[in-house]
DNA sequence: CGCACACGTCGGTGGGTACCGAACGATTCA
DNA sequence: TGAATCGTTCGGTACCCACCGACGTGTGCG
């Protein structure tokens, strides 16, 4: 035959994720933050031993990289292009059809699908809304392709997002991504990392439990404001009740 | 925990192409063309059995499209953003370090670097003097992230590429796409694969083995004065002496 | 200094699956 | 109508690997 890409590294790659065990690491890693074995261990529900093996494995396949403190192995997604690919297999796979069980589970997923971060840029709700008001206010356009106007470059820089330092990066400076609740297109790429940033440092976000995000009260007016949007449009769902896991 | 994209439905698509034979079936079916059950199992040395099997659980799972004609059963990929997910793990996979062994297979891996399909636009060295030509020309535009720029529309219509029939698709007018031989991009996405479609219409592409891809005579001028490129920098290497599989 | 904790290593076990050969339907051609 | 070709179905075998429990190593705290 041909010289061609040899199939068996495509597969030993695709091996890494066709676990049920490390693919649910991945996901949990999609937060964007660094989690230690145990964490993961208890948070796929296996014994710490298997959750070593695993992740041994993700680092030597170059999927995590890993960072040792003290008596902790922390990991997290080695690249943001793996966090692309994560999420690009995830949008793919069927739906797990998983109503929620309990209150408890039904406002945490009400509060997931408002606004989260994947892996680290909005996402959920939020992220579309901003995703749309970019482009109604000529930050983004679409008419060749998902781009950054010039008067979009002046907005961010005002915004404390300067475009320039983004261009550094090897990634894309925005790029689509399918949101898996609303079932379209937010923001990704450098700029979009970035703007999710800003929003955390201005205070206008803040973390919740896992990967959720929120609107703080400061941030909801500012938002509004520098979108030109109606507060009321920002509304969240069901109260975050708060912190869950151990 | 949290309810969350669940593993299993991610670790069952992944799964999928964590088998070398199924991998080998998806990167043969990257050059865009259908294929019968039983040149895939000969392209990969399994019995037409196993071949039969592992198409099965390709097509339920979405990543291939069939269609019997007679007693042949054609697959090709479901759709080209399956494509892109292929492509994008072969790119990570490292590279199986493979020299080729015979002079056949030298001459024929010198043809593949030249030019090829990546799916259904244009890769290797020629995609990749393709997309920066592109950028020179001032067709496409890199300031606020890959777009088409108004002149570009223009020069687009005039080579017979209407632009705007192709936003109708739900894929990316234009996107980067990683060249594995060249380690630079080249342009994909609705643009990319309407380009290499009008290149063979014309007549200034025509296909080769397998995914290889060759500048006919009239093609070469042709593409040179439209790219504005001195005719020689598209020479290309080595023969490509034909023909090959059974 | 010694207990508690986080993690890694090492057999052993069980389930999943890739593979083949042989027999069987279906289609095409002589 | 018979023969060749393409594909599928069906056991059966061998192999890989996810999982655990137990034990060993290094770290941090009292």
């Amino acid at each position: 035959m041909t010289s061609r890409t040899d199939g068996h590294a495509l597969a030993g790659l695709a091996a890494l994720l066709a676990d049920p065990t490390r693919a649910g690491f991945c996901l949990a890693l999609l937060d964007g933050r660094a989690w230690t074995a145990g964490e993961l261990a208890r948070s796929a529900g296996v014994a710490p031993s298997t959750a070593s093996d695993h992740l041994t494995r993700l680092v030597r396949g170059g999927l995590l990289a890993e960072e040792r403190q003290g008596r902790h192995r922390y990991v997290r997604l080695a690249d943001p292009s793996v966090a692309q690919l994560v999420e690009d297999l995830a949008g793919r796979a069927p739906a797990p059809a998983t109503p929620p069980r309990t209150l408890r589970a039904a406002s945490a997923q009400a509060s997931l699908a408002y606004a989260r971060t994947c892996y680290d840029h909005v996402a959920g709700r939020l992220g579309v809304l901003l995703h749309d008001a970019l482009l109604a206010r000529g930050v983004l356009d679409r008419a060749g392709g998902l781009a950054v106007t010039p008067a979009g470059i002046a907005w961010l820089t005002d915004l404390g997002v300067p475009v320039e330092p983004l261009r550094a990066a090897r990634r894309p400076l925005v790029r689509d991504c399918l949101d898996w609740t609303e079932r379209r297109p937010h923001l990704a790429g450098a700029l979009g990392a970035a703007l999710c940033r800003r929003f955390l440092d201005l205070g206008w976000t803040a973390r919740g439990t896992g990967r959720a995000l929120r609107l703080t009260p400061a941030g909801r007016p500012a938002l509004a404001a520098a979108l030109a949007l109606d507060p009321a449009d920002l509304a969240p769902p069901a109260r975050d009740t708060g912190p869950a896991r151990a």
